[in-house]
DNA sequence: AACTATTTATAAGA
DNA sequence: TTCTTATAAATAGTT
């Protein structure tokens, strides 16, 4: 879509193909993002390198997508109303008041660090909030993924895995 | 992207919404197809429109995809390693208000981000967070690397390089 | 990692 | 809705 046209085939040369790789990667995973926040979309995308390194999107949460999209394969299931809220959606149990302290901290979360709070700090003052924002998102991953096997195995054993 | 730009957020109109809806899933669901083809990558799409029907694309099949998913389960392209060793680039300017109002933000941060907060979110919540946070590190790290690059631009015109 | 010349995708309008 | 078209985005080849 540059320079020349190409036809969709299996790029041959190995640099090439890394290097749209790269760059297309980008391109599908962003546009899955605005789908799901434009349409307001359940969007879940899966991407295996063929080197076989993951990179993935999802919205709101992979296993909710993955959930979703088993229940809807499985016939069993009545075909109407699979719309709505399977799995984890947070609320449905009296948790309102957890989602509702977690929003608000979402929120001053955001006038943190966004916005042009940003703007003023000095470097140092970046290199530590870096510091400490790398070490809150491991643990925060870290955490996803203990949460997320429990879930996952959770499904499989209900769907006869 | 046509006619006039628009902004990544909810379309609150619903007949708009549901246009764009259409437009966007194709487009996407034909990246995916090009980007399997071309990067001869295994990929995997799925989509339910805000009404819950579902649409998807994969290669080779959404089987593999989620059973290769399953087992690598490492959600998250880490963060590259370059988060501590940018040293001092020290300020030294004191902004005793700004510095303070940091200060307070930082231990906001904190009880966010540390402690069992952690433990009462949902795994949605979690990614949501995860999200957010990932975004802010990337900010972050931007906004750093500007400062640094202005840093150093002022030191070499100090040494009249 | 940047940079463009082009191709694609698409927001609004018809 | 479907088609059109002016513009925004993505990206292939280049440096």
């Amino acid at each position: 879509m540059a320079r020349r046209k190409i036809k969709i085939k299996r790029i041959e040369n190995a640099t090439t193909r890394q290097v749209t790789f790269s760059k297309r990667r980008g391109g599908l995973l962003k546009k899955a993002h605005d789908l799901s926040v434009l349409c307001d979309a359940e969007v879940g995308v899966i991407v295996f390198s063929c080197k076989g390194k993951l990179f993935q999107f999802a919205n709101p949460s992979m296993q909710s997508v993955m959930e979703r999209y088993m229940k809807s394969c499985d016939p069993s299931e009545s075909p109407k109303n699979n719309s709505a809220g399977c799995s984890n959606l947070g609320d449905g149990n009296g948790d309102a008041d957890r989602v509702t302290q977690f929003t608000e901290k979402l929120k001053s979360l955001q006038s943190i660090l966004i916005g042009d709070d940003l703007e003023r700090l000095s470097s140092r003052d970046l290199i530590r909030l870096e510091q400490q924002i790398h070490d809150s998102l491991g643990r925060i991953r870290a955490k996803k993924e203990e949460l997320f096997l429990e879930q996952l195995q959770e499904i499989k054993e209900k769907e006869g895995w």
